[in-house]
DNA sequence: GTGTCTCATGTCCCTTTGGGAACG
DNA sequence: ACGTTCCCTTTGGGACATGAGACA
């Protein structure tokens, strides 16, 4: 393929680039990690997939000489945050344009658009370029033809997994920094007096914090950073510049929070790469890419490149917003445009607005929610979808009776009751007055305003919230308070995925995104199994619940229900509390809009999506409707099955049960040969398969054994699937040849039947052992005991005799070859040598020769040929004495071996030394 | 542009109960 | 005569996941 050369120009070599890939840093962990990730995802798309798919995710790439430009490498020390930085990275966009290759590549599709491309050459001057490998831009966005194999799945979930712990233990590491004491003492040093005692610790609500909130916000704002330093070095730079990325600005807030003496947790959004293989080695579909190390907020990208002036930026929003917010207030306009400067970090603009802000908020931030101005712009027409969500909402937690989620409680308990009372009014409310809770609106108006997402924040406990305390979201950045509700959509707008939602204290971390996800069955799927991530979290659960988990005091008037409720032994805890606030989150999940959410979604169902092998018992009772198809809670599914499957787990259908659904069951076509033709023809045929549900069974009744008789089925044989299976009154011995036992006692007996094997284009049963009735079993097991015994004598007599009968047959070859050589004296002396080798070797045994006549000081080790077995047998005269006469001798110079010879044929070697 | 639905297609799982010839 | 082993041939249908395209 060819490569395409890319002329980055002058921005590409900006302050930061040439500082941004030092040497010091070779060889981090951070490198390291990203190296390694890389090559397992590589490994990942190796055939079929271009480099192109894998190369931007995981930079820096050490290409050697095929990456010219100076690489930035990752900005900070750890793996999620140098690229997790939607907002913080934009004014340094600004100043570098497109060129940072960690940016560049995945912010903007428009870096891969041909015109920023041309065929050639590298021009040799001092513009640092960047050569990409192999494919052309349309060829990297062109999907993958494959599907993905078992093998890709598992090494996506591979990479998941290590990703997952990677940021579970960045994420410990900030909150370890967040307590740190000397940034928390920095913190409450530049605190107004009046702020520093505000909150009421004992009584918090988060009301309170406004003003806290208002002012952090104000006095420090996301910008990018590229030094790469330790957290606690980060979080005290950041906090003497007043400057840092989102993770560092929501650090310092926790950090604030915590020096207050107030209970906070730091919370991110853990966004991993995919679950699934194709998505994490492709570019996403609105065209920026999003790897391990490089997650971008597309939106935020776009707009910096679009928008060169600063200035232009800020009237490009303000027009957007006025556009989009008919009719607002100018507090509205205001608030959002802040919100979107304070993010894209550009100092003249957010320093006036800040100002500006300043003054507007002074005033009002005591009576009004700030973050009323982001769902204000919600008021704008809701589409059908919309509208009927929030209908589904309400018929769903009528129809459940399950108390709705609390922060919604709160804030609409009054409209609940109006609108159950009065669908016609509904809809009308709905839009007008609880447009702050609709998140499908809230989308629409965040998409429009192009913020970051939101990846980090912080939680505050607050005891008067609620009934019972509850953790308040706190999203300094952002300046958002009590938003949880918000946060799906912003990451839903910014394209960032809302799978885990972590909030990180005590060193320990919980899972937390319930809370914040709305709709759990569109992350279900993306989510690593439940057993695995639970059991990596338990550790880290149980450390953050020691430090958080505080036993909570009820209000005397709530401690009462609470104690009936729950019984005497129940001690409310912050964890326990939480615990059972997300359980209820679970349990009440809105309806989803669309049908094929109800495939898999665990809480509803509609008939439309039921199985084959699936009922709705009982039917109802209807918790709403999707696109006119009523919906059922998920438990009203049930399983039906044949049968012969119920009686595998040693169930049987009640007597008099009829069927509770039939399916057509297609016989396999019977190859029938036609009598006098050659040609086949099939006989397929359907029948009708009768399903029971469970209700319909009872244990399996089978009968009992009579008189040493077992029951066996039509084929004269018990079917074992498992210890249920065996009819009263009998045992499963599982020994080979128990049957042959069984039938020598004249023991009534029955092949146990324990699965199928599919060899050879058809199933095979499989067998194991046998089936007797229980009173044979010790006798049975003795007679075994003693044929096995028998039969291990047996076989042991077996190979005794048949060793000595190849020791016979070997000696009388060798005695009969001797004999021969006798008989003809002209065989070779190497032929006897030969054999004499060979004999040796092959018995292993060496004799002293006692008529060693050789008389020299030398060391003799004599072997004797043949052993005294083949002396006896080639010598017919027992009393015969070898004579070694030296006329005989014969010495072989290479291996220093003299051989004697008696005349009888017997010969001894020895090894002169 | 986005979300939803339908259809097509690939993958995976469930299904499931010889018989004849040769040989010992 | 009887028991054991080998060889023959190499399913196929449905559920489910996923992508493409149409449509609102």
């Amino acid at each position: 393929m060819p490569r395409k050369v890319s002329h980055r120009k002058k921005k590409s070599s900006t302050p930061e680039n040439e500082m941004g890939a030092p040497n010091n840093s070779e060889g981090t962990l951070t490198e390291i990690s990203c190296q390694a990730v890389g090559n397992l995802l590589r490994r990942a798309n190796k055939g079929g997939t271009s480099k192109k798919k894998t190369m931007p995710e995981f930079l820096p790439e050490h290409n050697g000489p095929q990456v010219l430009e100076p690489i930035p490498q990752p900005k900070t020390s750890e793996a999620g945050h140098c690229s997790r930085n939607p907002m913080g990275d934009a004014s340094a966009e600004e100043k570098c344009g497109n060129v940072s290759l960690d940016k560049g590549y995945l912010d903007s599709k428009e870096e891969l658009d041909d015109s920023d491309w041309e065929d050639g050459t590298v021009p040799k001057d001092d513009h640092p370029m960047t050569i990409e490998l192999n494919v052309t831009p349309d060829s990297a966005v062109k999907k993958q033809s494959h599907r993905a194999s078992a093998k890709d799945k598992d090494l996506a979930e591979l990479v998941h997994k290590v990703h997952l712990l990677c940021l579970l233990a960045r994420g410990r590491l900030v909150d370890s920094a967040c307590d740190d004491p000397l940034i928390q003492a920095a913190m409450l040093s530049l605190l107004p007096a009046h702020l520093v005692q505000l909150p009421n610790v004992t009584k918090l609500t988060s009301k309170a914090l406004h003003p806290l909130v208002s002012w952090f916000h104000d006095n420090f704002h996301v910008r990018s950073t590229n030094a790469e330093k330790p957290v606690c070095f980060a979080l005290a730079s950041a906090l003497e510049s007043r400057e840092g990325s989102p993770e560092e600005i929501a650090a310092l807030s926790v950090a604030l929070f915590r020096a207050l003496n107030l209970t906070a947790r730091f919370v991110s959004i853990l966004d991993a790469t995919s679950l699934k293989p194709d998505q994490s080695c492709r570019p996403d579909a609105s065209g920026s890419s999003k790897g391990i190390f490089n997650t971008s907020t597309p939106m935020v990208a776009k707009l910096k490149l679009d928008f060169k002036s600063p200035k232009k930026s800020l009237s490009y929003d303000i027009d957007k917003v006025s556009e989009s917010s008919l009719g607002r207030s100018r507090k509205s306009k205001k608030c959002s445009t802040t919100s979107h400067m304070a993010q894209s970090g550009d100092p003249p603009i957010s320093e006036d607005l800040n100002v500006s802000i300043k003054k507007s908020q002074t005033s009002e931030t005591q009576d009004n929610d700030p973050e009323s101005c982001l769902t204000d712009k919600s008021h704008k027409s809701k589409r059908k979808g919309d509208v009927e969500y929030e209908m589904q909402l309400q018929m769903a937690l009528a129809a459940t009776a399950v108390g709705c989620l609390e922060s919604k409680m709160e804030s609409g308990a009054n409209a609940d009751e109006e609108k159950i009372s009065c669908p016609s009014k509904r809809v009308k409310r709905v839009v007008s007055a609880d447009a702050s809770t609709s998140s499908q609106v809230f989308s629409t108006a965040i998409g429009s305003m192009k913020v970051g997402s939101p990846l980090y924040w912080a939680e505050v406990y607050c005891s008067e919230e609620n009934l019972t305390g509850k953790w308040v979201h706190i999203d300094a950045v952002n300046l958002i308070i009590d938003g949880e509700d918000k946060v799906e959509s912003m990451v839903a707008a910014c394209k960032t995925s809302l799978r885990y939602v972590v909030a990180f204290g005590g060193r320990g971390a919980k899972d937390v995104t319930r809370r914040y996800c709305m709709k759990w069955y569109k992350i279900a799927s993306q989510r690593v199994s439940s057993t695995w991530w639970d059991s990596v979290l338990a550790p880290l659960r149980d450390l953050e619940s020691g430090a958080n988990g505080g036993v909570v005091q009820l209000r005397p008037n709530q401690n009462i229900s609470t104690e009936s409720n729950m019984g005497h032994s129940f001690i409310p805890t912050r964890s326990s509390l939480e615990d059972i606030e997300l359980e209820t989150r679970a349990l009440t999940e809105p309806l989803p809009t669309n049908q094929q959410a109800y495939k898999s979604h665990p809480l509803y169902a509609i008939e439309k999506w039921l199985t084959k092998y699936q009922v709705l018992h009982p039917k109802g009772p209807i918790l709403g409707f999707c696109s006119g198809h009523s919906v059922y809670p998920r438990t009203c599914v049930k399983t039906v099955k044949t049968k012969e499957r119920w009686l595998r787990e040693g169930l049987q259908v009640k007597a008099g049960e009829l069927p509770v659904k039939e399916i057509k069951r297609s016989i396999k076509p019977q190859k029938v040969q036609d009598s006098g033709a050659d040609d086949y023809y099939c006989s397929d045929s359907m029948e009708n398969s009768k399903l029971y549900g469970m209700w319909q069974l009872e244990p399996l009744n089978l009968p009992h054994a009579v008189n040493g008789i077992v029951p066996k089925n039509e084929r004269g044989q018990v079917d074992v699937w498992s210890e249920k299976c065996l009819p009263p009154g009998t045992v499963h011995l599982r020994f080979p040849r128990a049957f042959s036992v069984a039938k020598r006692l004249e023991i009534d007996y029955a092949p146990a039947m324990v699965g199928f094997e599919f060899k050879n284009g058809r199933s095979h049963p499989v067998y194991d052992g046998i089936v007797v009735c229980a009173e044979f079993k010790d006798v049975l097991l003795e007679a075994y005991a003693e044929e096995d015994e028998r039969r291990q004598a047996e076989e042991k007599r077996r190979d005794e005799a048949q060793a000595l009968s190849r020791w016979y047959q070997l000696l009388s070859s060798i005695v009969t070859r001797q004999r021969l050589n006798n008989c003809y004296n002209n065989l070779s002396s190497e032929m006897s040598t030969d054999i004499q080798c060979k004999n040796e070797n092959e018995s292993n045994a060496a004799v002293c020769g006692d008529n060693d006549n050789n008389q020299s000081p030398k060391h003799h080790q004599v072997s004797k040929s043949g052993t005294d077995l083949d002396t006896s047998l080639s010598t017919p005269v027992k009393d015969h004495v070898h004579v070694f006469l030296k006329e005989y001798e014969t010495f072989d110079e290479v291996t220093s071996l003299l051989t004697k010879r008696c005349q009888c044929g017997f010969s001894v070697q020895v090894e002169e030394l």
